[in-house]
RNA sequence: GCACCCGUAGCUCAGCGGAUUAGAGUACUUGGCUUCGAACCAAGGGGUCGCAAGUUCGAAUCUUGCCGGGUGCACCA
């Protein structure tokens, strides 16, 4: 935490603090209750209305409340103390309403706060370790719409954690075992006539997502109408368990079962490259956390963690108000479960985390509490320190859930294909990285949790509030910069025009604390947003190049460009010079 | 049946540890380019914030009950 800045000091320009304006205002009035009212508390300053002034505080109320006096005289009282105390910070002190204390920033304070908005940048995660896992797609299965959503919020909150200075680890986890990889390579034994490898190589290189899907799908198929073919399933599932447990990689099966593995890690690779997101620092297959899965719950089975019913290893969450779930089936197969504990207990022993999160979809919110509460009961940090975050699905304008289990929505590749099919539309012929730029702040900008309505062409529009609009927001000033001849000046006064700017210049630190705080990458879309309408007022009144205050207003010009492309690399977009 | 999430403008959404006049985008109407990228700006119409109670000086926001939608509830993941 930065030291509480100096009572008494001089404002000059060239001073950057490397805390957010609102911190030193946020200080100095804690100051002024315990002053004046002898009461410790730390106030909240919100950013009202511009009418009203730069940081407002309704502190008045709370403290009239707890000394039972009237609002609006403590409100006064406060505005008289910080008229002296911030007296170089604050222009303007002034009481409204009911006993909201208004503060307008003085100029040279405002230009302290603009000019400082990126290396601001809160650091609250320094020398913290935080895990990041998401996009989590199973070997052997398509990737569809779901995953591309979860792949790219995933990675946005990943780079929010290491914005704020944390060490951190994205984890990719899938699965490589289980009854799906069972119908799946169900269905390619059906497609080889058997147990020959050999015939894989018959499969074109582009060819095998697209061929594995088929096969998928086959074997989901038949796993639902056909009593054999659900025998020979669950059948080959077991073998799958127990290649890995003999290492197998030698016998036509297991020969199968790790190319076809391999090729759908290549295929996931191949998609992340395409999407542009930072590089997973570690793969997890459900296979490599199994065994300390089904050791931990054997364990605490004896422990009484855990307990049989009808033949399998149950944890009893009706006591918590959880659903109670099987972590070993009858069968003595560890289920999702139980891999799941050997997965938190493998990022703990690895990594000794500060904080895990793990992005998923809603529909495991209860799932994984129960989870949670399980861990809870012989590892209570790890699970403490454990964070489930979930998000909508996704579901095209016009309404089409996407669905995980059926082989048939659309798949990620879909979805990239339409926002291009949408793009050529246009006519305006946008480049691969404003496709890119469509889908990831279609997905970020609404608020994480709600399903998201995807619509390709108002994604890919570059008026309204969209990712190629930020873009173009972004080459626009680009350009006013190249044409000016000079470098921009010091900021230190501001007319009309220019003094709603960087107001706005200076909310970015905030802006970026809170989304970090909540895990809310929306606030950074609003923000920005925001912030280009706030340019292209200022633009369309303030000349740049040739005015009198060409040096001000270069600068002004320069700082939003810089935090458009700073806060668009938050969320994983690029921002090129020109569109 | 029980549990969790969600109902804000025609559409897509912000606003949610209470507060100054409920906001954007889009669509629609109108005005503005001999000047730095008008992919913009300005103005207008459009809302019983699902419904009903309750708490308070004050509720889109908190509580309860309904109604509507989604998801999850033991051997799938």
């Amino acid at each position: 935490m930065p030291a509480v800045p100096p009572a008494s000091k001089s404002f000059s320009i060239d001073i950057c603090y490397n805390y957010s304006d609102m911190e030193t205002l946020q200080q100095a009035l804690k100051r002024a209750i315990h002053d004046l009212f002898n009461t410790d508390l730390t106030p909240e300053l919100t950013r009202p209305d511009e009418q009203f002034g730069d940081y407002a505080t309704n502190v008045s109320m709370q403290l009239a409340g707890r000394l039972g006096k009237n609002p609006r005289e403590v409100a006064e009282q406060l505005a008289a103390h910080l008229r002296e105390s911030l007296s170089a910070e604050v222009q303007e002190v002034t009481v409204a309403g009911p006993g909201f204390i208004n503060l307008r920033l003085s100029d040279v304070f405002l230009a302290s706060a603009a000019t400082a908005a990126i290396s601001a940048a809160p650091r609250t995660l320094e020398g913290k370790t935080v895990i990041a896992e998401y996009s989590d797609p199973n070997p052997f299965k398509p990737l569809h719409a779901g995953h591309l959503y979860t792949t790219l919020m995933g990675d946005i909150i990943a780079r929010l954690v290491a914005h704020a200075g944390a060490k951190t680890i994205r984890v990719n986890y899938g699965g490589d075992v289980g009854l799906h990889v069972g119908r799946c390579m169900w269905g390619i034994l059906q497609y080889l006539g058997g147990e020959r490898p050999e015939k894989l190589s018959e499969i074109a290189e582009n060819e095998r997502s697209k061929w594995m899907g088929t096969c998928y799908v086959t074997g989901n198929t038949a796993y639902e109408n056909d009593e054999q073919a659900k025998a020979e399933i669950i059948t080959a599932n077991k073998r799958v368990y127990q290649l890995h447990k003999d290492n197998d990689h030698d016998s036509p099966f297991a020969q199968i079962y790790w190319t076809c593995r391999q090729w759908s890690y290549e295929y996931f690779a191949t998609l992340y490259d395409q999407l542009q997101v930072v590089p997973f620092d570690r793969y997890i297959p459900e296979s490599e956390v199994t065994p300390l899965g089904l050791q931990t719950v054997e364990e605490q089975l004896q422990k009484g963690v855990f307990e049989k019913s009808d033949g399998a290893v149950v944890f009893d969450g009706e006591k918590l108000g959880l659903h109670t779930r099987v972590f070993i089936s009858s069968e003595g197969l560890p289920t999702y479960e139980a891999k799941d504990i050997g997965l938190s207990l493998t990022k703990w022993r690895d990594y000794q985390f500060d904080k895990s999160i793990i992005i998923t979809a809603n529909e495991q919110a209860q799932y994984m509490q129960v989870i949670l509460a399980a861990i809870k009961q012989f590892a209570p940090e790890p699970a403490e320190r454990t964070e489930h975050l979930t998000h909508g699905i996704v579901k095209l304008k016009g309404g089409i859930k996407i669905s995980s289990r059926k082989g048939n929505g659309p798949s990620a590749l879909d979805i990239l294909q339409a926002a291009r099919e949408a793009g050529a539309e246009t006519g305006t012929n946008p480049s691969e990285d404003t496709i890119l730029a469509a889908i990831k702040y279609a997905f970020a900008k609404n608020r994480i949790g709600g399903d998201v309505i995807y619509d390709p062409k108002e994604s890919i529009a570059l008026e309204g509030n969209s990712g190629p609009y930020l873009q173009y927001a972004h080459a626009r000033a680009r350009s006013i910069l190249k044409k000016a001849a000079n470098g921009g000046g010091e900021l230190a006064t501001f007319d009309e025009a220019e003094r709603p700017l960087a107001r706005k210049l200076s909310e970015y630190p905030e802006v970026i604390q809170k989304a970090i705080d909540e895990l809310m990458p929306h606030y950074v879309c609003t923000y920005l947003y925001e912030l280009a309408q706030a340019f292209n007022r200022f633009y369309e009144h303030a000349q740049v190049v040739g005015d009198p205050r060409e040096a001000t207003r270069l600068t002004l010009v320069r700082l939003y460009a810089d935090i458009l492309r700073d806060g668009l690399g938050l969320l994983g977009i690029g921002a090129p010079e020109s569109i």
